[in-house]
DNA sequence: CGATTGTTTGACGGGTCTCAAACTAAGTGG
DNA sequence: CCACTTAGTTTGAGACCCGTCAAACAATCG
């Protein structure tokens, strides 16, 4: 009885063990998940406000943002999605969708049923919990995006979030400069910002010129970590990135403490 | 067997029924739960970021904000909560702090021990779901909070801001003005909304000339609720509120579909 | 009644927005 | 592989929203 070598929800399998211990059994139960895969191009909405969502989206491949938009058509994307997140896990337990999702760039979605997830949170409850946490986790990157976005400067925004996305996406912040692939657009930076293109333009012009970070060609270019964490004031501790995954912080206290709640 | 009349736990369990579906049994097990009151004054924080939390918060009575600071010293409140709230129900599963949480006025809050509120979703599958429900629609209000802040302006960030609080506060938007409680300062308002306290003043002082909303003497007036909400672009779809509590919109689509997911 | 906290108003400066246009990179079809 | 087209980036000039600093005023509390 050993697990399957390959699945398509091995990377979920993985974030879920960056914060949860799962058994054997609750492991297995997870790659035998049943799926439906979607492709879905660059700017398309695949969740609109006002959905009733029957299935969880699951980012096996690209970038998705969930966003809200004012009256006068501006748009605010609220939360992002890299490879081997899991989107709308919330919606298992309040279906109706209060944002919009789209991809950023071409992506593959997974739909993972929520009929099988409840039915996998129903008979481990170890993966209940695990389901719970993510969603917990969620909203600790939610808040710290108010953080960002109500009281950090443009110059500050932008750093704290290539801070996030770079431990997120599993980049190990070294001394020494590193690139990672961000083919997302000024347009679209300003959206999960609150500024405008232009704006983001000349903080990134400004973050160029003063050799912390450089975005171009799809890609992000850490040239000083250290200032760039300095200038976002990022402390990764707010992702509960320990275990294997990425090495942004040191273990976290919350390791020591009891983390099977549901048995 | 009927239920306790009396206990201090009654509006938990009130909050809870909001948006859960409880069995008699399970109601009984929240009512049950051990807590230990205490008192906070005005202004002090009673959570700091880093504890690591071996209970949860209820609010008694009172106004409650969790919050963090930048490096110059400037407060963003991330979220607030009132009478009936748990603040921090995600350090069950997440016990590591990444916010600081502050009485806004004198507040009683009921700590509940991590360890009663795990034995109570441990053993009732509907306890674990409705604790897992009230984190995913906490993470709903902060998702429209990154909204407000990110891609409105002064006065509409006041107008929603005054919007969510008279439904969360149970007060039900009729077209008549109406009047409810709200002992919260200028100060506070603008950590809220990321703004200025100077600037909070002047846009109250606009709202209050268009007879749309003033605060004064601790309360806040409702002059005229469907202006106020068009100013503030507000739709209380994702506060949740289906269920007896408040009726700012009409019944959830959710609510045709499958409540019961741990069983 | 005095002390403290919170509100209101003014003048000025700065960060960000708006509008507009030139420039560059990426994608497409012949 | 080269024109062509489209999408995205860069730069400039001016305006506006909001921040900063400062001081007077009002409300609350002991």
């Amino acid at each position: 009885m050993t697990l399957p070598v390959q699945s398509s929800l091995t990377p979920f399998l993985r974030t879920l063990e960056l914060r949860s211990r799962l058994t054997e059994d609750e492991r297995r139960a997870i790659l035998a998940l049943p799926f439906h895969p979607i492709h879905v191009a660059a700017n398309q909405d695949f969740i609109r406000q006002g959905d009733v969502a029957t299935h969880s989206c699951f980012v096996l491949e690209g970038f998705v943002g969930t966003f809200g938009q004012n009256k006068r058509g501006d748009r605010q994307i609220t939360s992002v999605f890299v490879k081997g997140d899991m989107v709308d896990l919330m919606t298992v337990v309040v279906p109706e969708c209060v944002w919009s999702a789209q991809a950023l760039i071409a992506t593959t979605i997974l739909q993972v049923p929520h009929s099988a997830l409840r039915q996998a949170a129903a008979d481990f409850p170890g993966i209940a919990e695990a389901f719970w946490r993510e969603c917990v986790i969620n909203s600790a990157l939610l808040n710290e995006w108010v953080m960002n976005v109500g009281r950090r400067d443009a110059r500050s925004r932008l750093a704290h979030l290539f801070c996030e996305i770079a431990c997120r996406s599993g980049y190990q912040p070294a001394g020494a400069p590193f690139t990672f692939p961000f083919p997302i657009t000024q347009f679209q930076l300003a959206d999960m910002l609150g500024l405008t293109p232009v704006h983001v333009n000349r903080t990134l012009k400004g973050l160029r010129d003063d050799r912390v970070v450089d975005l171009a060609h799809r890609a992000v270019q850490i040239l000083n970590w250290d200032r760039l964490a300095q200038v976002g004031e990022f402390d990764a501790t707010y992702l509960q990135l320990r275990g294997g995954g990425s090495a942004c912080q040191t273990p976290s206290a919350a390791e020591q403490t009891q983390m099977w709640v549901l048995q």
